[in-house]
RNA sequence: GCCCGGGUGGUGGAAUGGUAGACACAGAGGACUUAAAAUCCUUUGCCCUCACAGGCGUGCGAGUUCGACUCUCGCCCCGGGCACCA
């Protein structure tokens, strides 16, 4: 053998030997625990890999061969993600078919693989483009919609202007397509959604119970945006603004209206009873509207204000309704419901706000006078015309008109303008809110802008007021002071650590405390209740194009929706010629006619659905498919998906951390509720991979020139840079791919350094989890470091006893073999720890350390056969412990020690505790907590001998003159504190 | 604005509240060599010093502790995510 590591003349034979021996074909013995490791679905990309992958697949690899060698049953799949836009916009491009390009794309992958030595069972290998796979998407889809999970419907999508697509919110990035970089559009056509919504609450809760990095872990919470607030109703009121100033208006008293209420209330009472609404019909809705009816009675006679007549009118109306009584259009009021999270500040609310988009605009558009007709009616084109890009560009700078209508605050029984405006979303909440100038920084803008009320209704602790008044700092003084600035130039006060003011009975309740008696009230009326809100919505999954798994519906003449049989799946994707993209909101699919033309269940002529699923419908469920690939009855038998399940360790990057892993986290979700599987999670752990930079060259901009979205020069290549002045040069970072043309291939990393380095010094450069900036030169010093495995192996080898184990315990050692033996188990213990802790950096360096200590030893090997004992033992752990990063060399080094077999199937060296415990340790000794000297002791010295070795140190006695010791705290092992003055 | 990460030598980075800088890279000096490469040895946080000994040091400022890179509070800077979500 070599003394030197030289991997060309080993890397290739030992991976044709794993070949050829089917070393990595997944294991089910009985027996073994099961260990299912997985990277991220890859997307086979033209450029092949880069460096980068390999800081994914690598430290993967490790984990999975450290655990066949641990003794566990190892799943350690790869497959492809070929469906969606990204295969299709580069087969466009190639003017070639997808489905040949992109089998040539996956062989390059896996060709880069195996060249690094990746451990995949590819038996168990499949893209998701194989109609073997997708025929089981498509009966998952079935699945969905049986259960009500898929359903179509006419949506305003986002509408890619280049790729021709629509594409799902999760895709978008300020605007922008994330993959094409164009303007958005909003398109009005029918679409298909998954309804992730129904188990928004299950995924935010078991996000608690997973191992997966915090940032990942509150990114899903963020998307998911739950928000617990109160929804309640306001009535609409038709009048003038000079009498809404004569009645209400600054200054003006309130109007009561108590005259009528009495009779109000015995009409309605009467109109219901005589409808034929019986209590015993519906005891839930009977018994709850009578509730209501008696409290808002009760408290209306009580309270002498108009809130309460309109509020039994709500009550009445409310509990009718749901009592399926037919009530009189008539008598209904026209409301519309708002929500919000801070209901103790009901009382500051001096408008409202609908979105343009709100379907009451119509309704309160034919109340009032053409002047506030005109004005809707061309706000409404206006934000029509705007993208959500532009609504957004357009910052914070707030537009809106008044509609000319009023609604009733409930909490005070005084109207308040109804406005429209952008900045209420029509798809969050109602679409509508109550707003409270004062206390949120939206509507506090919005009010400046067009001077509207603006009424504190909380004061801040006093903690918050301190910075207010300077000089002589008084409560009331800040008090005013808050109260004066919050009506002119100061933000909102927004805090949640506040006290209710200008609220009636309210006053001087918490957030805490105004939030549930608000919420108790409006309950209690039946204006309102308590409700949750999230900000996740469906999943829109709809693409306009040819090269994605095809949605099995079949359209019959009378526009019903039929389920292809699942005997007639897979739906195959035709074979065409041309499948570019329409352009004009219908799939390419629409125009091949033996494709669209089909019969339906009852044997008429139909149509077939020709929108594909998005590619994140394909990944949300491979794992399973991995579990058992060449089930043709089945998706997976549900035995193997039970064995194997769930993934013990995922790794990707962290650009996935809503989309794929919410995706696939709901349909296991799914499938679990269908006994499809046990987990209700696919992946126990989560690990994210750092980026590897790759040093690019930009120059700076021209006149005229524009840049690109976060970059700060234009782009140039390696060979222009040479040829631009250096003070127009810039070098950055950034991210390795083929459009930046900064991409190392671990094609060149093998052939010029070896496998074996490249992915120790991947292993080694940086924690695992953070960022590179990729320098070539870090692999010729890993490789430097397997040189000297390789050296000191065969420089120890003359001395090594094969049968060292059955020695060992009966051969008297010396303090040379004891320290050898220490350091071969203190390293046991520490790889095999930091292997599980995704340490990988610390993992190689505890073999260098152990290396050099080997190293070190200048005993004579010769005469001393203790020593020669323990190093027999040291290289053979050596080897084993190296075999997960550097498997070739392993393999190499292990058959010259004249071992059989393949490191792979050898088993991980034993860690003996008592072996790696110190005879002899270091103890420091600090006077006052500075380092002042230090000592060695035997480790079972106790804690009073410590103390009187710390105390005899001439050093410490003489910095001890002239002080009183006054306590000495001994740490075992460590160190000694000695505590003087 | 909000939510996550992160700030330690010339560089990448190590450190269960217990001797900061492990392990490397780069640098300096040396050995081997006709020479170079390769390899090996020594050295390397900063200041002061011939040396010993000191002093200062983990973004900044406080605090808790016998003792803080580590815990608490308040800031600053860098990276990432979300962004009019009521």
């Amino acid at each position: 053998m070599a003394d030197r590591y030289d991997p060309s003349s080993f890397e290739s034979k030992w991976q044709k030997r794993w070949k050829d021996a089917d070393l990595f074909k997944t294991r089910e013995e009985p027996n073994r625990p099961k260990f299912y490791g997985a990277d991220f679905f890859p997307y086979p990309s033209g450029a092949g890999l880069s460096v980068g992958h390999c800081r994914n697949y690598v430290p993967t690899d490790v984990l999975c061969r450290a655990k066949y060698m641990q003794g566990f049953n190892v799943l350690h799949p790869m497959g492809f993600d070929a469906f969606g836009l990204p295969a299709e916009n580069e087969a466009i491009k190639q003017k070639s078919h997808p489905a040949p390009m992109i089998r040539k794309y996956a062989d390059n992958y896996r060709r880069q693989m195996d060249l690094v030595g990746i451990s995949y069972d590819w038996s168990r290998s499949f893209a998701s483009s194989d109609p073997d796979y997708y025929k089981w998407t498509q009966w998952i889809f079935e699945l969905l919609y049986k259960k009500g999970l898929a359903y179509r419907k006419m949506a305003a999508v986002n509408w890619d202007p280049v790729d021709k697509t629509v594409l799902a919110d999760e895709e978008i990035i300020g605007g922008r397509a994330e993959r094409s970089g164009a303007l958005v559009e909003k398109k009005l056509i029918p679409q298909w959604f998954f309804k992730i919504t129904a188990y928004a609450e299950q995924l935010l809760k078991d996000l608690d119970d997973l191992d997966w990095p915090e940032g990942i872990k509150a990114q899903q919470r963020n998307w998911i945006g739950k928000s617990e607030g109160v929804q309640f109703r306001m009535e609409v009121r038709f009048i003038t603004p000079e009498d809404y100033d004569r009645h209400w208006g600054r200054g003006a008293e309130v109007l009561k209206e108590e005259s009528r209420m009495s009779d109000e209330l015995e009409a309605l009472k009467a109109e219901v009873l005589a409808s034929g609404f019986k209590p015993e019909a519906d005891p839930t809705v009977a018994e709850k509207a009578l509730h209501h009816l008696g409290k808002a009675e009760d408290a209306a006679f009580k309270a002498d204000r108009p809130i309460e007549t309109e509020s039994v009118s709500h009550a009445f109306e409310a509990a009718a309704v749901k009592a399926g009584l037919n009530f009189n259009d008539r008598d209904r009021k026209l409301s519309f419901e708002v929500f919000t999270t801070r209901v103790d500040t009901l009382f500051g609310m001096t408008f409202c706000v609908l979105s343009p988009e709100h379907e009451i605009v119509d309704r309160i558009r034919a109340g009032v006078d053409p002047d506030h007709q005109k004005a809707i009616d061309s706000y409404r084109e206006l934000a029509k015309q705007k993208t959500d890009a532009e609504r957004t560009a357009d910052g914070k700078d707030k537009t809106g008109v008044f509609t000319g209508a009023y609604a009733m605050n409930p909490a005070n029984g005084k109207p308040v303008p109804i406005w429209i405006a952008d900045y209420v979303l029509a798809g969050y909440g109602t679409g509508a809110i109550m707003a409270v100038p004062a206390h949120d920084d939206r509507d506090f803008a919005f009010a400046l802008k067009f001077g509207l009320d603006i009424i504190p209704v909380i004061k801040p602790d006093e903690a918050y007021l301190i910075g207010f008044g300077q000089g002589d700092f008084s409560y009331e003084h800040a008090l005013a002071d808050y109260l004066r600035n919050v009506k002119s130039y100061q933000p909102p006060f927004v805090s949640k650590d506040s006290t209710m003011i200008n609220s009636g009975e309210y006053n001087g309740m918490t957030y805490e405390e105004g939030t549930a008696s608000l919420g108790r009230w409006m309950e209690g009326l039946g204006i309102g209740e308590r409700k949750v809100q999230y900000k996740l919505r469906d999943w829109l999954i709809s693409r306009q194009r040819y090269w994605g798994c095809p949605i099995p519906v079949i359209h019959t003449k009378d526009g019903e929706e039929q389920l292809v049989p699942e005997s007639a799946l897979p739906v195959d994707l035709p074979d065409v010629e041309h499948y570019e993209p329409a352009g004009d909101g219908t799939s390419p699919l629409a125009h091949i006619p033996e494709f669209l033309n089909t019969t339906d269940l009852d044997g008429r002529l139909g149509k077939r659905e020709t929108d594909t699923m998005g590619g994140f419908a394909c990944s949300s469920w491979y794992f399973l498919r991995f579990c058992d690939p060449h089930n043709s009855a089945k998706a997976w038998d549900i035995e193997k998906a039970n064995y194997w399940m769930p993934v013990d360790c995922y790794v990707g990057g962290a650009e996935h951390a809503v989309m794929h892993l919410l995706y696939a986290r709901f349909w296991t979700k799914v499938l679990h509720s269908e006994g499809l599987v046990k987990v209700k999670e696919p992946f126990a752990r989560l690990q994210n991979q750092g980026q590897v930079l790759g040093l690019t060259p930009y120059r700076k901009p021209r006149k005229g020139e524009t840049l690109g979205v976060g970059e700060d020069g234009i782009l140039v290549s390696f060979e222009g840079a040479k040829s631009i002045p250096k003070e127009e040069l810039m070098w950055r970072w950034v991210r390795m791919s083929k459009s930046k043309g900064n991409v190392v291939t671990p094609d060149e990393m093998v052939a010029t350094h070896g496998a074996d380095a490249l992915r120790v010094h991947l292993l080694f450069v940086a924690p695992f989890n953070a960022d590179v900036e990729w320098d070539s030169a870090g692999v010729a010093s890993a490789a430097k470091f397997l040189s000297r495995v390789f050296r000191f192996v065969e420089e120890s080898k003359p001395r090594i006893t094969q049968n060292w184990r059955d020695l060992i315990e009966f051969e008297p050692l010396g303090d040379a073999a004891k320290a050898v033996r220490r350091a071969t188990h203190k390293t046991i213990r520490d790889v095999t720890n930091d292997i599980d802790d995704f340490g990988f950096n610390t993992y190689i360096s505890w073999l260098m350390k152990y290396l050099n200590a080997l190293t070190d030893i200048k005993a004579d090997l010769s005469t001393d056969r203790g020593l020669a004992l323990a190093i027999s033992e040291a290289v053979e752990t050596l080897v084993l412990l190296l075999a997960p990063a550097a498997p070739h060399s392993a393999d190499e080094l292990w058959e010259a020690l004249g071992k059989t077999g393949f490191t792979y199937e050898a088993n991980w060296p034993k860690f003996q505790a008592e072996l790696a415990e110190d005879e002899v340790v270091n103890i420091a000794i600090q006077v006052n907590g500075k380092l002042r000297d230090e000592f060695q002791a035997p480790a079972q010295a106790t804690n009073a001998d410590l103390e009187a070795l710390a105390l005899a140190s001439p050093k410490i006695l003489g910095l001890l003159e002239g002080l009183a010791v006054r306590k000495v705290i001994v740490v075992p092992g460590r160190l000694v504190n000695i505590v003087a003055n």
